[in-house]
DNA sequence: AAGTAGCACTCGAATAAAGTGAGTGCTAAC
DNA sequence: GTTAGCACTCACTTTATTCGAGTGCTACTT
């Protein structure tokens, strides 16, 4: 059989107007306000059609049609281009430039899911290897000693460390020495074991400090996959769909948003390296909890392989042109902030 | 009317049953399995006193009874103590002693979810005047300064600043030790407006770079009462319980669990300078989020002022023996761990 | 051959009616 | 004071009924 305009139009037709309504679609429905002039006799047939070919299905005998999965595909992959209505950007989505990442992370998550209305997750950038930039060890009273590391892209972390002996400050300095000359520039592919042993001996008594330090170096620089902090947002939104409110998969999904674990991995399965905007339907994506929905996720790019990314789940029937385009925006600005960031 | 010992085993029985039920309790339940060898009758008449008196309620005629908030309470306050039951205590509650203090929280917050089945809230401690222990300001690299802030309790802060010009190392180390012995061992109210000012003057050409470095030691230094940190988890454990459950409830439940708005305020209402475990039932809590909820919070202590508060939301119908019981040994733990802090 | 009107049919959802049973209050007897 | 007994209440369950949106099929029109 052939997938000809007509029953293209009538395939979009159905798919917008569940978008909108959640409700299965009649065929009367079709006829009347998708403006092709037919009756509904005919629109059923054709509906008949599109069922055998597997674009739509009915909940039950006598009731609409709704879109499978396979007809959600091809409305993404083809239908949703051609008729990209101008609808105002997403420039009002304020990014204030917050000095610090996470918080700037957290923020963009908020304001994607109140513009949205959908449940948003922000994976902070990660790569394979972080450079690092700047360490410091500062004593804060007799048995702590301040670690601070900074890797590339500003990330800061600092660890308190207590030591058993009191360090003068000619011993911290001759460590921060140590440390930066040792480390700066260096990323995760770059710190062997040999030259970690090699410093350990250099630094003699303290050897153990020292020792924590490059733990927390080693954390900052490898961000390992799985550690990769992840922000949420906008959870609640789902009480806004019933199909997704419904006891057991609201259960699941906000689970999952707490625990993060089953996010993390997903969002780990999901960074996409073609850089581009990718859109999971139902089981397409790799998270039982969020096999009643769909994720649409971009890369996003800080630079040097520095790459985070942002999605939104929602129902099946999202909003799939509004998301898109909002996610393009925002891709857009987090390259531009961070160009500015480098300028600067 | 009198409350006298029988009515008073009664009405626990009730709530008893209640606890572990959810369901309206009968006269004929209490006089079979209550061991007090009385018919159905007689509770009924004594129920029917308690009613009265406003202990019980009925959701309807010919239902069974079900505790009021009055009930609650005059259970938590007297009827409980009582009839403490030996459970193994909550030693098992392994807290790994985390440097951080937020990941403790964190943990904290975790794990006391796991035990409890219920969702918990925990407030990160603050005090009206926290000491500054450490300044320092460090190069990063041509156009950003680090700023790093210690207070007492060894909670850390940092922030990036951008500067206009390269500061070089002698300048770094003049500002570092003006801010130093200006700040050091000062709280928020010995930090006034004219020794800002005098600081700034003393900066010279840096004050731009001082104020903000000020900035940050003061938001570090008075953890405004809004601000202040808090961490929840377990909040998916509303879906066990399906009085919370039902759709508006756990709405406004995960909305307020995500915001944190609400649970910001709720927590600082409920600082209790009397230092005990403290129970909120229904209408007692300042919340609209947790109208239908009962909230137990601790306030724990690391010293000085330093007070934080946890608290576990249920159902009104929660554990309270339990979560009580929970939240005394959490609170030793954490004063024995902060001991241990100080100790070493 | 493509489109349409018409009609019988389906079946979930909404509404109504009937039945069930846990629980009550009251009274009278022990 | 306690209890057995009984009539009564009322949410909940079950069953039956209706309703209507929607379908598939057939026969008629163009």
């Amino acid at each position: 059989m052939d997938l000809d305009d007509r029953k293209l139009k009538i395939l979009s037709a159905i798919i917008g107007t569940y978008l909108s309504t959640g409700e299965p679609v009649g065929s009367r429905t079709i006829s009347k306000y998708s403006g092709l002039n037919l009756s509904s006799a005919t629109i059923r047939n054709e509906m008949s059609d599109l069922e055998e070919m597997g674009f739509i299905l009915q909940p039950h005998t006598s009731a609409g049609r709704i879109p499978s999965d396979k007809g959600y595909r091809l409305y993404v992959d083809s239908i949703m281009q051609d008729k990209m209505r101008s609808i105002e950007a997403l420039n009002d989505m304020v990014l204030e430039k917050a000095d610090r990442l996470e918080e700037m992370l957290k923020h963009i998550a908020k304001s994607l899911a109140e513009k949205t209305e959908y449940p948003t997750v922000v994976a902070a950038p990660a790569t394979k290897s972080n450079k690092v930039k700047f360490i410091q060890l500062s004593r804060i009273d007799r048995i702590h000693i301040l670690a601070v590391v900074v890797v590339e892209g500003n990330i800061v972390r600092n660890k308190l460390i207590e030591v058993g002996d009191y360090l003068s400050d000619a011993e911290l300095l001759k460590l921060n020495m140590l440390l930066n000359s040792s480390f700066c520039g260096l990323g995760a592919d770059e710190i062997t074991l040999e030259l970690i042993n090699s410093i350990k001996t250099q630094a003699g008594d303290y050897e153990g400090l020292v020792g924590k330090v490059i733990d927390e170096v080693g954390s900052a620089v490898c961000q390992s996959k799985e550690g990769v902090k992840i922000f949420t947002s906008g959870a609640n939104n789902i009480f806004k769909y019933p199909e997704l409110s419904e006891h057991d998969n609201a259960m699941k999904l906000i689970s999952a948003f707490e625990e993060q674990q089953e996010l993390n991995e997903l969002v780990n399965e999901l960074r996409d390296e073609k850089n581009e905007i990718q859109i999971y339907i139902g089981d397409e994506a790799p998270a039982m909890a969020i096999k009643d929905c769909s994720i649409v996720t971009a890369t996003y790019s800080l630079g040097k392989g520095l790459t985070g990314t942002v999605g939104i789940i929602g129902p099946k029937r999202m909003d799939y042109e509004n998301v898109v385009r909002a996610l393009k925006a925002l891709k857009i600005q987090l390259n531009s902030i961070f160009k500015m960031d480098n300028e600067e």
